[in-house]
DNA sequence: AGAATTTTTTAGATTTACCTAAAAAATTTA
DNA sequence: TAAATTTTTTAGGTAAATCTAAAAAATTCT
């Protein structure tokens, strides 16, 4: 059993993994914890003696498979905790993360399994996440970022790589929820920002936030 | 906002007070929360400068207003979660204590609010206890500890007073569970042991667990 | 390759919530 | 009421998670 900060940890250092061999930096955990690299090469220290990281001084650290276990655990929480508070709470997309945020450290197996249940095993969350089943395994989803997208492409919203309240408010005024169809008619050679038809309309976004958008073409 | 340590010694005091005005000792706290009187003294004076208890050395602890209110808001998140636990996901009334205890410290105002709508404004927990509504009012209930009746008188199970697991286990063997018709047919003058009839079937239980059978006559 | 920069670690403090042991106050007993 | 007992507090210390400042290693630049 772990701290909530140890499972914090190996949550950012989940969420930082991009490559599957991949050493995750002290500098990004503590930009991603809002915290200090000190405070970051303190708890490797920890969680490497715990056998949940391999860490390597002035590399970075990586995920045992303990340790994915455990985050990916977390993760699942996270997520069916995020389907609970919008299925059933009817709370929005925009209100969840905070909440799922605490919910995602509470420990009972039986909880988790009951409301996984309860939900009708969900296969992706509010964000259009996917849903690790009880033995941590998913499906990766495939996805382009609309950033990457090419005047003339089309596709479907199945997903945001960001799950701030303002940045989700910000789509939802636009329209731009899972499942909208969009079409990319001009992306800017100045600032790459990218105008899309989305229901006979055109819209435009900075390219800021069409990089949190994730599009299946 | 208070850390879960603090909440817990607040929830304490609320759970050990019996009168009105009473302050409560040192000693009953720290038994209760399984630590030392000396690291509840630690607390008390920390608890006495944010405002949320009265705290008189060598006397004791008083919850102030508005310790109270913050007291009685973890005891209706707790008994609100027991009943989504027992109603929704189908814990026996045995399994739900040290879940509640871990969920009744997640911090949200419309968690809790559409939480109480969605189990349809519930007033007692799967225990018997009444829950407090979102002003912290709430009636107490009226009872008698089975261990207090007499031969002859009957009534009916309302309430438990202790929520372990195999105390409830051992209820549930018994078909002792709320809503229970009793009559108590005698009193051990030995040890308090007492036989009561219960759907025509004669039943002994101990003085310790009368005591914790809670009776409306 | 050597200098400059960035990243990371170490050293030493701080805060929270604990602890033990001893002192002080309150209560009970004789 | 004085002695014995119980309760509570004080003093001093520990572990977890954090911090700042300075040192060390790695990387980048010229």
């Amino acid at each position: 059993m772990q701290s909530f900060t140890e499972e914090n940890y190996l949550k950012a250092i989940y969420h930082l993994t991009e490559q599957p061999d991949q050493y995750v930096q002290t500098n990004a955990i503590a930009e991603r914890l809002q915290t200090k690299a000190a405070s970051v090469t303190d708890m490797m220290k920890k969680l490497a003696d715990k056998g949940l990281i391999d860490y390597v001084r002035y590399t970075g650290a990586k995920l045992t498979e303990t340790g994915y276990q455990t985050a990916v655990g977390i993760v699942r929480k996270h997520r069916l905790w995020e389907v609970f508070l919008v299925e059933t709470l009817n709370f929005k997309w925009d209100e969840v993360h905070d909440v799922a945020e605490e919910l995602e450290h509470i420990n009972s197996v039986l909880l988790i399994e009951r409301l996984d249940e309860f939900l009708g095993f969900p296969r992706t969350d509010p964000h259009g996440d996917p849903i690790p089943d009880k033995h941590g395994k998913f499906e990766k989803r495939s996805f382009i970022k609309l950033s990457k997208l090419t005047a003339g492409s089309s596709g479907t919203v199945t997903g945001v790589s960001e799950h701030s309240t303002p940045f989700l408010k910000h789509l939802e005024k636009l329209g731009l929820t899972l499942g909208a169809r969009i079409e990319v008619s001009e992306v800017s050679e100045f600032d790459g920002s990218v105008e899309l038809v989305l229901n006979n309309k055109n819209i435009n976004i900075s390219r800021d936030v069409a990089k949190h958008i994730l599009i299946n073409t």
